[in-house]
RNA sequence: GGUGCGUUAGUUCAGCUGGUUAGAAUACAUGCCUGUCACGCAUGGGGUCACGGGUUCGAGUCCCGUACGCACCGCCA
């Protein structure tokens, strides 16, 4: 037996029992006469202590041991003399009577501590050693509950948890695929689902109800902090549901993961905010709303007073960041640096304080009368020493997504963006289409199988971008967390949406038949949500990154540095699948 | 496809307006130390300053390019 307990159990209670311990070498401290050794493993630390005066042999023994070794000790649970309260198992040591070295290490390239020394490059192509570390695995824990969790809440709904398969056929629409190739179809190329979306909408057809699966997504685009090629799903169907049905299934799920995973009790509903409310208040899809600063719209108060700016603009809005007035020269041109950057694109930015006399003073004053900016004050509701942002451009979208940079930024410095604190909602009522300019021609903004609000319905052919869709997101600190949509069901509907799209029949039978078939033989209402497992875990382990949510993450250009993946392939492989490789410059 | 920042010791970084032998901390090694737990003290080893070109009497430092990393825009139904 290589243990009898762990490195995080021992307690005062144990004192004086033999056990034997195994685990890896945390560190060494060499008191001359005596060694202190911490040993750890997946539970905890425990110090092990080594006396030249009772085994001189043993001492010396434990001197040469490195950093990460393994090891296997057997000795006595002791009170300690120093009590080390930072550590659960600090009121104990243990007093070693046998030291087995099961395995030397070399020096790891940096050090396995919470607050280590290595940069995430490094960390990464070491990722094993990376893993080694509490504040690392505790994500993987975290992950590990919060699945566990997802199951039984919806076990306990009536989900059935279905596998579909990896290899399936490349979708036209939405995110590039990943493909492989066929040998035993020489030419020919399965590709990696970008959701299981098709698959779960069949096993509707198939009666399955509701249907479940904690399950890898694939998409090749770029990827950025909290994206990557391959990622998780927890993703969901459900048959003669609406979409209130939907959005109450699911809003039950994330309170229940806020109760069992953080302790938090969320007894009201969530907000529900439509995607044109979002967009026109909030400038996103996915508005932050731990803080308020609200949009407001000044076109009627601020244009025609002869700055220019204002005047040609065809958007003229603003926030409030409240006790933000303090706010210094240097740190305001700081924030028009930043509303000038070109991945913002403004052109600059206004700014008015209001004074504590209640005036407001603001940096265009030439152009304003002070009546004229109370107006403006009052339409924000802005107190004395409250700071007022103002934006403007001649694309009111534009400048609304630019605003809403600068809302986020300002709220992060304001500290208004608490890690601890969760403000969620519902974003409904999304357009069904999105007009792409380059490409002249309407996309589906969710997937081609959303259904459009009944009512809007009669708006396809006349109004087509006006009509809203049955589809939802469920937004979290400005993180979508997930999202779904009441399908269509009826082929003769999805038929119509395909040519909307621009599909010809042929090439509609060709990607979606098996789907458009199926519909045929009775499919049921059906609709569902699919919630993306690394964000949640992300958001409740108050990471920037989905990567530590991730055992063994790629990079930000989809290599994965430890396995050095992807690689060349020899070329009787390439012989076999029928490739050539040509790389042009 | 684009923008910004970065690349110097095993690691994390400093290195100013270009000027002798490139530093710190930490890790590592050796020695001392019997109650440490970020132990302490002393000594030591450790560098193709990412790569290629250019400017210059002289480049870690300035310029151009390449590669790689990170963040972002486009993209991600």
């Amino acid at each position: 037996m290589y243990r009898t307990r762990t490195c995080g159990d021992l307690r005062l209670t144990d004192v004086g029992s033999v056990i034997t311990l195994a685990g890896w070498v945390q560190k060494t401290r060499k008191m001359g006469g005596m060694t202190f050794v911490d040993i750890r493993d997946r539970y905890g630390i425990t110090q092990l202590v080594f006396n030249q005066e009772v085994d001189a042999t043993l001492c010396e023994k434990a001197n040469k041991l490195g950093r990460e070794y393994v090891i296997q000790v057997t000795g006595t649970v002791c009170e300690r003399s120093n009590k080390n309260p930072n550590l659960p198992t600090g009121e104990i040591e243990v007093i070693v009577s046998e030291l087995n070295i099961l395995n030397a290490a070399v020096t790891p390239p940096f050090t396995i501590e919470d607050d280590t020394d290595g940069g995430d490059d490094l960390r990464m192509k070491y990722r094993y050693l990376d893993l080694r570390r509490s504040a690392v695995r505790k994500n993987l824990e975290l992950r590990h509950r919060m699945a566990f969790e997802v199951r039984n809440y919806l076990d306990k709904q009536g989900f059935l948890e279905v596998e579909t398969p990896i290899l399936v056929n490349s979708t036209p629409e939405g995110a590039r695929d990943f493909v492989v190739p066929s040998r035993m179809n020489p030419g020919q190329f399965y590709a990696l689902p970008q959701s299981p979306q098709t698959l779960k909408q069949l096993l509707m057809v198939s009666g399955f109800d509701r249907y479940f699966q904690i399950v890898k997504c694939f998409r090749d685009e770029d990827l950025r902090a909290d994206r990557q090629p391959e990622f998780t799903q927890i993703d969901c169907e459900m048959s003669f549901v609406e979409q209130e049905d939907v959005l109450n299934i699911f809003e039950g799920m994330a309170k229940y993961l806020f109760k069992t995973i953080k302790g938090i009790e969320i007894n009201e509903p969530f907000p529900r905010m439509s995607w044109h409310d979002a967009m026109k208040y909030y400038g996103s899809d996915k508005p932050d709303l731990r803080f308020d600063m609200k949009f407001v719209e000044l076109m009627d108060i601020m244009k025609g007073y002869g700055f220019s700016v204002f005047d040609n603009a065809t958007y003229i809005g603003g926030i409030c960041a409240e006790g933000a007035a303090t706010y210094t020269r240097k740190q305001l041109d700081a924030l028009t640096e930043f509303v000038k950057r070109p991945q913002i694109g403004a052109k600059g930015m206004v700014y008015a304080r209001v004074e504590a006399d209640g005036n407001v003073k603001s940096s265009v004053d030439k152009f304003y009368t002070q009546e004229v900016l109370q107006q403006m004050k009052d339409a924000f509701g802005a107190k004395p020493g409250d700071l007022i942002l103002i934006l403007s451009g001649d694309d009111a979208m534009k400048t609304r997504k630019q605003l809403c940079e600068l809302r986020l930024e300002v709220a992060g410095q304001l500290g208004l963006r608490d890690k601890n604190k969760f403000a969620c909602l519902w974003v409904i009522d999304f357009p069904l289409f999105e007009w792409s300019e380059e490409d002249q021609r309407y996309y589906a903004m969710h997937h081609p199988f959303t259904s459009p609000k009944p009512e809007d319905i009669p708006l396809l052919d006349s109004d087509t971008g006006a009509v809203r869709a049955n589809a939802y997101d469920m937004v979290i600190n400005g993180v979508e967390v997930g999202g779904g949509s009441i399908r269509i069901h009826d082929s003769q509907l999805q038929d119509k949406m395909f040519k909307l799209l621009g599909f010809t029949e042929e090439k509609a039978q060709e990607r979606f038949g098996f789907l458009m078939n199926a519909f045929k033989y009775g499919a049921p209402p059906h609709g569902g949500l699919a919630y993306g497992l690394d964000r949640w875990v992300s958001l409740f382990a108050g990471l920037d990154s989905i990567r530590d949510c991730i055992a063994f993450p790629k990079n930000n250009s989809g290599r994965d540095v430890m396995l050095d993946a992807p690689g060349i392939l020899d070329d009787s492989q390439l012989d076999e699948l029928c490739l050539k490789v040509d790389i042009k410059e």
